[in-house]
DNA sequence: GCCGTTTTCGGCCCGACTGTTTTCAGTCG
């Protein structure tokens, strides 16, 4: 049987949705199966259990043609449903999805009229100008087309957050200081912290719309401008990267911003709450629906909080806004404080020139110092990690030392000395337990076989975690945003295990990894699992991404009480000090 | 396909832009 997790069960329903829409199926039902895999990813639970035991009914948004199908997937490895569909049609069909422009609709048509299923064929296609005497084409469609097969591969289309965010600081700064623009905002899934971004959307309120936009397509060193009209533009940076701009009035202003900001999801539930109450919200008001009687007029609403409150919600913040629960919170007055960079007293994992750092010790501390922080704890790579000039028993032991006197010339800035230590492939520990036990405290992370099974790798880590020394686990999964998939772990069970051995989970901030993944962390939290924010630095100026790191800690519903590293020094020492199964 | 203090049938969020169309379908967010 092949083996099924979360990720699975979800991925086929979202599978299952689009080969619907090829086959021109109702979109009502597309939509339930796309609802379906959405509340498979985001159920508090063990979802495949429940699939395995048939009992899926009272959960919102399965219905009983979903529990079969989910069911005889967790048992099964597979559903018949799901093959029988993908027989339809060719594998490489798929790809043509990738295309800007290109949806189900087009697609079915090339592939019913000219039986084209793959990108060289559609290539060829539009070249012969085949394409172009197509119903609904014409040359511009097909030049179009022509264009994003070319550009598909220089740009692989996402960005993580980091990286977007020198190009949405800049361009926000040169918007604020157009003459023409009253409020500006950078919305879109930037603005809600995604850890990966394929565009930004920027949101502009002014009396002259025209003008802003022009100044939009005409900066300078753009690769294209994708489109413009009269309130909304697109344009291509010359690194890839899309770029929207939307101007709207002042009046609007709250409500695109509301609307651009999104999730979808987010956004549809709420439109589906206004109708409750007998009201439509669109990116310019929430009005009464016609016909409807409301006794009073809306106020006047300047502000998302008052949308929110207009709608009987508590302010929601963005990185809340993906419909995982946030509108019933904000209903019911329960939505949490979120962490803010300001309750970050220091960090921990982070790297000098004795492993695989560039930045010195004494570097790392002033850059701290700089940031605001009152600690820093170092913990360079073990010997194992040879590639990263892993330290060995000897020259830890004279890391501790250095550190030591460091300290001594630091009044109120205390350095921690740790370690990032190997997981070896048993789980053992790269150092030994009388070693470990010098070190204010360690971090403990997987660089090496990556392809055990998830079973094997997760009883590895686990047997890691439940070494009284371990303090905190390091980049839960391995992976590397956009460039590396994550290692096959149950994140269910890793949660258990520090919840039941009080060992830290960090949140890796490194631009590239942002690992745990914030879906998991509300039900870490729940379960008493405290996080740490940590960038590993293998820079001083790798500190800076704890600011990315702060934001997706609120993307996981974290408050300040959940964070290790948001304890003021004398409390962290204290907590360092204490027993890991003692701690509070 | 899902769902119900209007319900077991008839709804299901909404608008801009583009390209192809003489009034709109498709795509995108």
């Amino acid at each position: 049987m092949a083996e099924i997790n979360r990720d699975k069960l979800a991925d086929v329903l979202d599978d299952i949705a689009l080969l619907l829409e090829l086959k021109g199926e109702n979109p009502f039902k597309i939509r339930a199966y796309r609802n379906g895999a959405e509340t498979v990813r985001s159920f508090d639970g063990d979802i495949v259990q429940r699939a395995a035991e048939d009992n899926l009914k009272d959960i919102k948004g399965i219905g009983d043609a979903l529990q079969q199908k989910l069911h005889e997937l967790a048992t099964t490895g597979s559903l018949q449903f799901h093959k029988d569909l993908k027989a339809e049609f060719p594998d490489a069909l798929f790809e043509l999805f990738e295309l800007p422009g290109l949806g189900p609709k087009k697609i079915k048509v090339l592939y019913d009229k000219l039986a084209i299923a793959s990108l060289g064929a559609l290539q060829r296609a539009c070249e012969s100008g085949q394409v172009a005497t197509l119903a609904g084409f014409g040359e511009k469609t097909a030049s179009k087309i022509l264009t994003a097969i070319d550009q598909r591969q220089r740009f692989a289309g996402r960005y993580v957050l980091a990286q977007a965010g020198l190009d949405a600081e800049l361009i926000l700064d040169e918007l604020r200081q157009h003459p023409a623009v009253t409020r500006v905002a950078v919305a879109g899934s930037y603005r809600r912290a995604k850890e990966t971004v394929h565009d930004l959307d920027f949101l502009v309120s002014t009396k002259d719309p025209a003008a802003v936009l022009s100044w939009f397509t005409g900066r300078e060193g753009l690769e294209e401008i994708i489109a413009q009209g009269d309130t909304k533009a697109s344009v291509r940076l010359a690194k890839g990267m899309q770029c929207d701009l939307r101007a709207v009035s002042d009046a609007e202003f709250p409500f695109a911003l509301l609307y651009f900001t999104g999730s979808k999801e987010h956004n549809v539930a709420l439109r589906r709450l206004a109708l409750k109450q007998n009201l439509t919200l669109n990116e310019y008001h929430l009005a009464p629906l016609e016909g409807a009687k409301r006794e009073d007029p809306t106020p006047a609403l300047t502000t998302e909080g008052d949308i929110y409150r207009e709608l009987g919600l508590n302010y929601i913040e963005p990185e809340l806004r993906e419909d995982r629960g946030e509108l019933q919170a904000a209903s019911a007055g329960l939505l949490p404080k979120l962490i803010e960079q300001e309750n970050l007293r220091g960090t921990f994992h982070n790297h000098t020139t004795e492993s695989d750092g560039r930045s010195t010790l004494e570097e790392m501390v002033e850059a701290a110092i700089d940031l605001g922080l009152d600690y820093l704890g170092i913990s360079d790579h073990s010997k194992s990690s040879f590639q990263a000039r892993g330290l060995d028993e000897e020259r830890l032991l004279q890391q501790i030392q250095s550190i030591r006197t460091l300290n001594k010339d630091h009044k109120g800035f205390r350095i921690f000395a740790g370690s990032e230590v190997d997981i070896l492939k048993d789980g053992t520990l790269d150092f030994s337990d009388d070693l470990l036990a010098q070190l204010d405290y360690c971090v403990a992370s997987v660089h090496a076989s990556f392809s055990l099974s998830e079973n094997e790798m997760t009883k590895r880590v686990i047997r890691a975690m439940e070494n009284p020394h371990v303090t905190m686990l390091g980049h839960m999964t391995g992976r590397l945003l956009l460039r590396r998939e994550a290692y096959a772990i149950n994140h269910d069970k890793i949660i258990d295990c520090a919840a039941a051995t009080g060992t830290v989970i960090e949140l890796n901030c490194s631009s590239k990894r942002m690992d745990m993944d914030w879906r998991w962390w509300h039900r870490a939290r729940d379960k008493g699992v405290k996080c740490s924010i940590n960038p590993d630095a293998h820079h001083a100026s790798h500190l800076q991404n704890l600011h990315f790191g702060v934001r997706v800690a609120r993307k996981g519903w974290l408050r300040r009480e959940d964070v290790l590293n948001c304890l003021p020094l004398p409390e962290v020492e204290e907590w360092l000090r204490t027993a890991k199964g003692k701690r509070p």
